[in-house]
DNA sequence: CGCGGCTTTGATGTTCATCAAGTAAAGTGG
DNA sequence: CCACTTTACTTGATGAACATCAAAGCCGCG
């Protein structure tokens, strides 16, 4: 029996996991879950605490990162609902390998992750759709690693205003959810010469920039950039 | 039943992923696999191709690589048995992203892909350990890239030797698997830069270098270079 | 108002890619 | 097996890309 007040059945992620379910399992799933807000900024995860639960983001906007030794983070990914769950780590690992932090106002859904795994003994479509998508945020993170790997400076900031115009908010105007030193780690960089890049794209009339709010004015050239450099 | 000559049980292998099958399973597994022998320098997996199978490593060492519209490789990593199957992709794409080259003679076994998605729908057991090591591949390979993406030339340079010793050869005086292209292919850096690199380590006496052959002197340095370099 | 964090610009030296040239090693055909 | 070709390796010189250090402007917040 489904209970009367869950609202699973309207929830879009149910569609990425739970297909196939009987009523039996959609109540564990439901009963069991929790959903939580976390303002901007918030921590969602912190590396090295124990995993044990299966969390994925309902809406807003996380990065991933890891923190070394003299405190300096590197961003792993940036994402959105849909295209990243709390997979990494979590059927390999006893503690998470990096944390996640709240880009923008977001809300997560939590499940223990022990009732994921009697549910896979169960229903092996459950298991097949993790398979899917694990594959697929692996092999996206890998993937956008190699790209930003094999460009010079201008080319890793083109490329990511062109991720967040077309991937992230779908507009040529938006406000930054990144400080610079974020961008800065998110490519591997020096805040100051991401500024310099900035600033540089904004003098050749590629950028109008007001604080965080970006304006790509000639996206032709931003994007050729983004491939070639 | 088992057939009289499937060696599949005496695989190491085996216990990775088929644990807990039934004698029908066990036999699609035995009966449909296909081991197929590499010399050093052939290709394994094309990128772009279709998958159809699912192949892991029995021996040997391979190299995982993709290649730009300039013909430029890109490493994605190396990989002994047990540290690599062919996880990535193969549940969320039709075509491979990678290519796979032999590093030295090497032996895979592969499976038909879709013989194995039917066993996931009767076995939990080989959907879980398919979870984790996809988790585990998948993890390193973020993790290693990461840790390159942090370091000067120096510090991968030296990471990468300090790897090879301890990870793949367990001694201190190795033949390099990788040409000096392929290691600059691996850290991101050029060929050139790569070998001034080695020369610096072999006058500063750090190492000893005769054409492929390393001989590590001094580790302790070499690792110091390798974690603050 | 003033403090602290984020941002911006400049100056300087280091790290690195590129170009060029030469040597060693490895494969090829007669 | 040797001349020949090709490929891998090595070193040097040069300028571009980048990190680091320093200083100043900006902005929100107590």
């Amino acid at each position: 029996m489904i209970p009367a007040n869950c609202n699973c059945e309207l929830c879009d992620l149910k569609n990425l996991f739970f297909t196939n379910l009987d009523s039996a399992q959609s109540n564990i799933v439901c009963s069991g879950k929790t959903e939580k807000e976390f303002a901007t900024g918030e921590l969602i995860i912190k590396e090295g605490t124990l995993i044990k639960d299966f969390i994925y983001l309902k809406s807003g906007l996380v990065k991933l990162y890891k923190t070394d030794s003299r405190q300096k983070e590197q961003i792993i990914t940036i994402a959105r609902p849909f295209y990243y769950v709390s997979l990494l780590s979590i059927f390999s690992d006893e503690v998470y390998n990096y944390s996640v932090t709240a880009l923008e106002d977001s809300v997560t859904c939590q499940l223990v992750l022990d009732d994921i795994k009697k549910l896979i003994d169960e229903n092996a479509s459950l298991a097949k759709n993790l398979l899917r998508e694990m594959s697929l945020v692996a092999d996206r993170i890998i993937m956008e690693s190699l790209e930003i790997k094999k460009k010079y400076l201008k080319g890793r900031v083109a490329h990511l205003l062109i991720y967040f115009a077309d991937d992230i908010y779908q507009k040529d105007e938006f406000d930054l959810p990144l400080s610079r030193k974020e961008m800065a780690d998110y490519v591997g960089m020096t805040t100051e010469n991401v500024i310099r890049t900035l600033s540089e794209f904004r003098k050749d009339g590629i950028l109008k920039i007001y604080g965080k709010t970006i304006m790509i004015v000639d996206k032709s050239i931003l994007k050729s950039i983004a491939e070639y450099g």
